[in-house]
DNA sequence: CATGAATGAGAGTTCATTCAT
DNA sequence: GATGAATGAACTCTCATTCAT
């Protein structure tokens, strides 16, 4: 899909009707305007964002020795959505507009969680959990373009890289 | 600065001389083109980021406990650098589509940095230093858009942070 | 054809598509750019002439009375050219930048048609043939313009005219 | 001169004024428009031109013998001027819109002479002389600019040549 | 007298969008 | 239901021309 590829502005109807093997008529007849499909596949990477954050929960009575498998579940269900929905994963969460306003939402669910977890005390509290959640959703996004879309690593790979990394950092 | 706001697309030239208050012809009067400001302000960026990378290495004889002050001064430092350009910074690290690039560049980096640290017994090995890399520099990136360009935290407040989780991580 | 009449830059897009009952924008759908339109025209006016100059050679053989009707043939044919083509001739010939080379091209060709006839000892040689094929090559142009696109005058008559002028002079 | 060179359009002003050494207001302190210097230029050439051709008329009461160098004499005066005056008469005489009606009146006056001429038998009467004449005028336009301005060729030479050309023909 | 700085008017071009068929 | 053909509106850019100083 040209949208993922190239972004709103650079993407021309002609050469999405190209693609698509119709004429230009033949697209206003499916669509009501460039800017709606746009807004279409938006909302359905947000659909399916909602759906699967809320599916991927595990249940909260997890024992502290869970806690790191959880994240490593959490981040792998999502580095697999966005693998296996790449072109409107690379819409709805990097080109456009709305992006801001996902990764933000993202950011907060984030942060809730780990302000929860930390209550039970599984966390130190010598970290803000806003700056976190943050640095872990630029992370996500960052690797979803470099080492996922790439196909240089897995969803598995790469939680298991994070979780490692968030969890107990690098020094020895 | 327009471009800084909207990107390059969106942003007309209509729009930026009458922000200054002057007539298209002006424009032309001092800038080639639309692309070349562009171009000009994205190499600018570049410019100041490879000089200020290059300067923030600190000597390669710190000792043990001094790693940690070495990440916090270089993440520092680009924070810094970010705050006193923002939308210079804006443009070469987010907007413009050399930014891909750019980025790509800074990950190299600190790849770079870090196994060389790692080969010194400062950190295990049990991740792989380019997602390490990857993750930071996305970490940087939208900790940058969400908290330091908003003014809610200081270089300094992201930079420990970071550092600190990057280090020691989340875990008790 | 707006080209033949006002040459390239006094032509406008605007002229152009107001003269064929349509918007400007219909005219690019038909043709890449203003530059290109007209390069097209220069150019099959090239194709017409130089194939046509090919072909308008008698066969070398020309028995001494002949020489006279290959020059009158050969005038005749271009012509005739000029005049079944004239907006694309106009533009090929006269205003078009290129018509300089277009022209030079034509003025070697003849020379050295003249000089081959000389060596056979058909003219006598007190003249120099490249300013003779010069001559000839302005006097076609200036009489194309005025005498034979007006209509005044045939393609036979001027080349009648010319044959007889150019082999036998004007003195008794 | 920059018209000379590319003619009307393509020269800019603001060339105009780079090689004169000054600015662009100055330009306007002198001149009204752009077309007005042009035209300025143009009648400069006409006053010349007119000048000159009324000057190099030989006595009505010239010999038969001297009849080619009648001829001779007027090329060769209008060759000089164009060599003396190569810009303005490249303006006034090839660039300039009004170049038609100066070469028209050219032709017209030669063709006069030529009947005239005619009139006192010495030439022979089997071409129109307004088909000569037009023909004179294009030969002497494209040697103009091909051998003379190029300067491989002298006013003399040129004259000479011509002379030879229209009165005796290249048949031997 | 000369200019730095600016502009009105208009050029070519592109693109999302829509009729008539 | 689908399309060939067309367009309104907007864009970047240029250039002869003119103020305020």
């Amino acid at each position: 899909m040209q949208f993922a590829l190239h972004g709103f502005h650079k993407t021309k109807i002609s050469e999405i009707v190209k693609e698509a093997n119709v004429t230009q008529p033949t697209f206003y007849l499916y669509f009501k305007s460039k800017e709606a499909v746009f807004q279409e596949l938006v909302d359905v990477f947000k659909e399916k964002l909602y759906h699967h954050v809320a599916q991927s929960k595990l249940p909260a009575d997890v024992a502290e020795e869970g806690v790191s498998e959880r994240i490593a579940y959490g981040l792998r269900a999502v580095f697999e959505l966005f693998q296996q929905n790449e072109e409107v994963a690379r819409i709805g969460f990097v080109v456009s507009e709305e992006a801001t306003t996902i990764k933000a939402q993202m950011t907060a669910q984030i942060e809730n969680n780990l302000t929860e977890e930390a209550r039970l005390g599984y966390f130190h509290t010598t970290v803000n959990f806003d700056v976190v959640a943050a640095a872990l959703v630029g992370a996500i996004e960052y690797l979803a373009i470099t080492k996922l879309w790439p196909g240089s690593h897995t969803p598995d790979e790469l939680a298991e890289e994070i979780t490692q990394l968030f969890l107990h950092g690098l020094k020895k």
